[in-house]
DNA sequence: CTGTTGAAATTTTTT
DNA sequence: ATTTCAACAG
């Protein structure tokens, strides 16, 4: 006891010193109690450092890391965190120790680990989003719904239907009521089929992201689970609170029923993903869920210029929804924000990577710079610009690398393997060979299921003559992947690529170009303890594309694209916003829904306040015809956004694409502002 | 029953 | 670009 306490004390002088860099408000919050906290944080108010300073300060304190579990939004935010905790503490490998990642992945490794005790297998495998789709379609067709009915919804509506229910915790008749009014009339289908879909996840030991939470929620009401779960932590801290959803809220109640050790963070006016039923009613309810509660509101902006802030706040402003703060930086001198329109969207992406070009000459490298946009195919037009600039970019949001259709193909082979009960994986596996259809695929997997899995039990098997020839290697692929669960991964892949190539070649043009993306994958491979936690981590959190190559493939200092929703919580000295027109921010689809309405201004908003230095909200006024393959939507009449208002456009200065002259940096600060001095409330 | 072909429809955002 | 659907041939 004596010597820890010397450490600690050792430590004490250490930690002032780090904590000497926050402000009062930042400090107030990372050296708070175990009593519940909240955050509320507005954009670049140094929310992640407060964050990091209280996971250093309370294991400085003598909380042991391991005790301690924090849930971000996304793998990546967890990782960056807890790699700024060591540098906090001048340590290595403690921030290791912290539990930490999304809800979805810390779900996965509580289950593996006491999911046993309440009758869960830990070998079950996880669903990503498509396959859940898959399977929610395969049971579509089993139960013929749908067949004739052209409105019945598609396996993606059914998907959003169920998922909806599940996260907001609404019963199907009222989620179709509130946000899926143009299903009503198949309440009672959708209700047979979402049954079946359930049983049948459970018979073939699968779980959808949506099961991940459920079944930790149902560890924690577990007479004994419960208690063990709740043990393992003294506290627990949630980023981005504003985008979770009721499961997640009543998940953190469970485990933390009086708040105790609960640190919540988040920022009302960045609540951004209520299609996956995030609610913003869970920051607001905080202090009733929790009483007692203490709220800390860190208010300086840290990140961007007066200038840029001025036009932040005043977006923001406008929601009719009003929030109860006004950002306030010391960063008085500045350059305006660009307001710049463009001819088209030729223009606009020639305009951007011209300017990336100069802003790059004049000292801020690529990586500084990001190009954001309301949807990942807005993009398409800059990036063959930039490919003719010859500068390299990452491209984050928007199809991951994973959904690639050969990527699938293969990892339906390994995942059978894993777990030979998947029958959306053995679908798609025997789908593969040349005479197999769903049909043959379906007899073939219940002759596996009769033979309790063991693949050998497919030598005999009759199969059509297309593939009479590779099926002996087929089996004997699969018996020796199943076989070798824990053996050498990279060689497992490697032993299905070998099998895969000739498919692959014959079903695809670019075969060369989706081999080097398997190949990919093979490297990837290397990083996994194990092919089951691969699987699931690959489910998860998937590599993106072009944002997670291989370290030799990636450049080195790429420009960053990304959808205004990846950009969450990240900064750059340089934002250019691009198609800030009608029909693309708000998306024309959702123009009449005034909830949804609000949204897109929060997430318009989002997307400026990720400026530092300079900002540039770019507006073609007409689309050109040659959007990706097929003609742009709308008929590109390109009116400027409604959420740059009059009054908005005010604190923009204004110039055509073909006149741009450099802006002058204003030299005179405008009168300082104090802090603390809220706006109008909800 | 399966695979091919061609035409039509569909894509927000993400764990 | 990719997926989905209908119609037809093996």
């Amino acid at each position: 006891m004596c010597a820890r306490r010397a450490k600690v004390a050792d430590k004490d002088s250490e930690t002032d010193d780090i904590l000497s860099r926050l402000n009062d408000q930042q400090r107030q919050a990372a050296c708070h109690g175990a009593d519940p906290l909240l955050i509320i944080a507005g954009a670049g108010t140094g929310k992640t450092t407060t964050l990091v300073h209280r996971v250093a300060w309370l294991i400085s304190q003598g909380v042991a890391p391991y005790r301690i579990l924090l849930l971000t939004f996304t793998r990546r935010a967890a990782g960056e965190m807890l790699r700024r905790v060591d540098e906090a503490l001048r340590q290595d490998d403690v921030g290791r120790q912290v539990w930490g990642g999304t809800f979805h992945g810390t779900g996965v490794r509580l289950l593996r680990l006491a999911g046993k005790m309440i009758g869960v297998n830990p070998r079950f495998t996880v669903l990503d989003q498509n396959d859940a789709e898959d399977l929610m379609a395969a049971i579509c067709r089993e139960l013929d719904l749908g067949k004739k009915d052209k409105h019945f919804p598609k396996k993606r509506g059914c998907m959003a239907v169920h998922s909806y229910s599940v996260n907001a915790e609404l019963p199907l008749k009222k989620t179709l009521a509130s946000q899926f009014p143009q299903h009503q009339d198949y309440a009672e289908p959708l209700e047979k089929l979402f049954e079946a879909y359930n049983q049948r996840k459970a018979e073939r030991n699968l779980f959808d992201f949506d099961d991940l939470l459920i079944k930790w929620c149902d560890l924690l009401e577990h007479p004994e689970a419960g208690p063990e779960i709740r043990g393992r932590f003294d506290h627990i801290l949630v980023d981005e609170y504003q985008d979770t959803n009721r499961l997640q809220a009543r998940l953190l109640k469970l485990i933390s029923p009086e708040g105790r050790g609960l640190t919540a963070v988040g920022d009302d006016a960045q609540s951004i993903y209520s299609f996956r039923a995030a609610t913003v009613r869970n920051i607001l309810d905080f202090p009733k869920q929790f009483p007692g509660a203490q709220i800390v509101k860190l208010e300086q902006n840290y990140r961007s210029t007066q200038p840029i802030l001025k036009v932040t706040n005043r977006v923001i402003g406008e929601s009719s929804q009003g929030f109860a703060k006004e950002l306030w930086s010391d960063r008085s001198a500045g350059v305006s924000p660009q307001l710049i329109t463009c001819y088209d969207d030729a223009e606009q992406a020639q305009f951007v990577a011209e300017r990336i070009l100069q802003h790059q000459k004049g000292g801020i490298p690529f990586s500084q710079q990001a190009v954001l946009f309301r949807a990942s195919q807005h993009s398409i037009l800059l990036e063959g610009e930039l490919a003719r600039h010859r500068i390299e970019f990452v491209k984050y949001g928007g199809l991951k690398f994973v959904e690639a259709a050969h990527v699938k193909d293969l990892l339906s082979l390994i995942r059978l393997a894993e777990n030979p009960r998947d029958s959306v994986s053995g679908h798609r596996a025997l789908c593969l060979l040349s005479g197999v259809g769903p049909k043959k695929a379906g007899d073939l997997l219940r002759e596996l299921g009769a033979a309790d899995g063991r693949f050998d039990a497919w030598q005999k098997a009759k199969v059509p003559a297309g593939s009479k020839e590779v099926w002996p290697d087929f089996v004997k692929l699969m018996t020796s992947l199943a076989g070798d669960g824990e053996g050498d991964l990279r060689r497992q892949i490697r032993r299905a690529i070998d099998f895969y190539e000739p498919i692959l070649e014959e079903s695809f043009e670019n075969a060369p170009q989706r081999l080097a993306d398997l190949e990919q994958l093979e490297q990837i491979a290397a990083s996994f303890p194990d092919r089951a936690s691969m699987l699931a981590d690959l489910a998860i959190d998937p590599p993106n594309s072009t944002a997670d190559m291989p370290q030799e493939r990636r450049p080195r200092d790429p420009l960053v694209l990304s959808t205004m929703h990846s950009a969450k919580g990240l900064e750059w000295r340089v934002v250019y916003v691009l198609h800030a027109a009608e029909g693309k921010i708000p998306l024309e689809r959702i123009a009449w829904d005034p909830d949804q309405l609000e949204e897109e201004r929060r997430l318009f908003y989002v997307a400026l306040t990720r400026a530092a230095d300079w900002l540039y909200v770019c507006h073609p006024q007409n689309t050109s015809s040659s959007y990706g393959g097929w003609g742009g939507y709308g008929d590109g009449s390109g009116e400027l956004t409604r959420f740059v208002s009059k009054a908005v456009k005010k604190s923009f200065q204004c110039q055509r694409a073909r006149s741009f002259a450099i802006p002058e940096e204003t030299a005179a600060p405008p009168a300082k502002k104090k802090a603390g001095r809220g706006k109008k409330g909800v």
